[in-house]
DNA sequence: CAGGAGTGATACCCAGGCGGTATCGCCGCC
DNA sequence: GGCGGCGATACCGCCTGGGTATCACTCCTG
């Protein structure tokens, strides 16, 4: 299987529409469909079942679309990786750092000023970035190594190590009724009338359907909350640095929130490790 | 980048040179050799240091080596997975489970057992490998789930559970002066005079360096060990079913092994779901 | 030191495959 | 029934990947 084959697949998978992928993948539809058909004719399977209406994926074509991105990923990773040996080879050598925006700041920093005092550390260029696409990073060799939150963040598919552990808040506007109890339960934050719990993009980009307000990041959510036009449950850290018109109230029976330090199986960057024991040893 | 061109890198990168390089690949030389050019000037990055004997790896060659054998890896475990699917689909489902020749016996057994017994099973088809091959079968697709035994095997990259815990024994010719003993020590046992450790195959098939005699199974094994031509110290559960002729004595400071289920991370089979959790229930 | 063997790079040619345009066949839907 | 949307098919041209012949360089050797 050609990795251009396995390109073309996805485009389609994700459209379901041929015309619409050629365009996205810059070519015309049909050496989409021969290339297709070809895939198909050498699986011995059916991936797409043609509709009169759009196309669907059959249950190959489902397996085919979860492996082929991983695929995809593992090539683009590998293609990265090797342009940063060579800069790192010829020039200064770095560490890229993924970490989500506004989450486990003073551990990040801690660990940043650790690591820097240790003999032979090299640079550490931290990713800021939202929500769950730290895992996109580390797989596609954008990242060498990522803060992660379980149980948010998938682990599944790396190395990692917990660094911390901890409960949730609820984030609510000052001078709401709720705000002034010492703690609170899951059940009582989401079914709080009129300040629904907002909804994080996927990592396509796209929004799931419901009530509460969209948000990209920690700025606009804690924006949005001091207009009291939501709620949010967070980690007890996003409570520092706090902005005026917030109050956060513990929540007895939210899960607890982990923090690890994550990075590519079989990953011989020695820098890494360096970072991963300084990181555990906080 | 192409999978032709990573195949063509790989096959380079592992015979250190063109000419063999494209013999194994079925091609003649010059072509590969614009390939390889090719492949460094879009990287940017010399993969490759032309001696006037031979060829070498640089820094860079070994980065890209070790991603392309991921990424390989992952195109044609993506290729057998949509295969399969599509086989279960239409015809029989099975899961494919991989467990080291002579190892677990009971605990396999076991196994297949209490799965067997529980609704909706699927067939499971075992496939007996040799030391450490279970590893790349998982990465390559060609099993669903694998028993490993850490640490000889590497389970990174993988999901696992903890299914089994036990101490090792030496195997001894019957009649060798420590057979008598009721423990050993590890240093005791690698000292032992004209009795080596045997030598196991590295997952390319080559065998590394040093005394002892070559073994690719447990039956070559046992049987050295009966000829009074090697020692070895294998887990607890290796003794059972031990042929005549040899004596089990507990190395009382041999690391632990354990044995643990795995699987490819993310994966959706609902049937190796099911076996993990019998599995853990054992 | 000249010649030869071994190895990778270059020059040149051919053809298969990939991509493009034009068109068809099929199905819903005003 | 005509029309629009969508995927498949037919056909063509060109690019690129692969083949053969040969070169350039370096050791080794007699």
């Amino acid at each position: 299987m050609e990795t251009r084959e396995l390109r073309y697949f996805v485009a389609v998978a994700e459209e379901l529409h041929f015309g619409r992928a050629a365009q996205r993948l810059g070519i015309a539809q049909p050496p989409l469909s021969r290339a297709i058909a070809g895939l198909e004719r050498r699986l011995g399977a059916p991936l797409l079942e043609r509709g009169s209406r759009g196309v669907a994926l059959t249950e190959s074509g489902t397996v085919l679309l979860r492996e082929a991105r991983a695929a995809l990923d593992a090539i683009e990773a590998a293609e990265r990786r090797t342009r940063r040996a060579a800069l790192a080879a010829t020039g200064r050598p770095a560490v890229l750092l993924a970490a989500k925006a506004g989450a486990s700041d003073e551990l990040l920093a801690k660990l940043l000023g650790v690591y820097a005092a240790e003999p032979g550390a090299v640079a550490v260029d931290v990713v800021l970035c939202g929500p769950g696409e730290q895992v996109t990073l580390l797989c596609t060799g954008r990242a060498d190594v990522a803060l992660l939150h379980r149980p948010f963040d998938d682990t599944a598919g790396f190395d990692t190590e917990d660094l911390h552990s901890e409960g949730q808040v609820a984030l609510l506007p000052a001078g709401h009724p709720l705000s002034t109890r010492s703690h609170l339960r899951l059940a009582e934050v989401t079914a709080i009338p009129d300040l629904p719990l907002p909804r994080w993009p996927r990592p396509d980009g796209t929004f799931p359907d419901g009530p509460g307000p969209q948000v990209r990041d920690h700025t606009q959510l804690t924006q949005l909350i001091a207009l009291g036009r939501a709620c949010a449950i967070v980690p007890e850290s996003g409570r520092t640095g706090l902005r005026s018109g917030l109050t956060a109230v513990p929540v007895t029976d939210a899960p607890r929130v982990t923090t690890v330090i994550a990075w590519p199986p079989h990953s011989r960057s020695t820098a890494v490790a360096e970072l991963v024991r300084a990181a555990t040893a906080l």
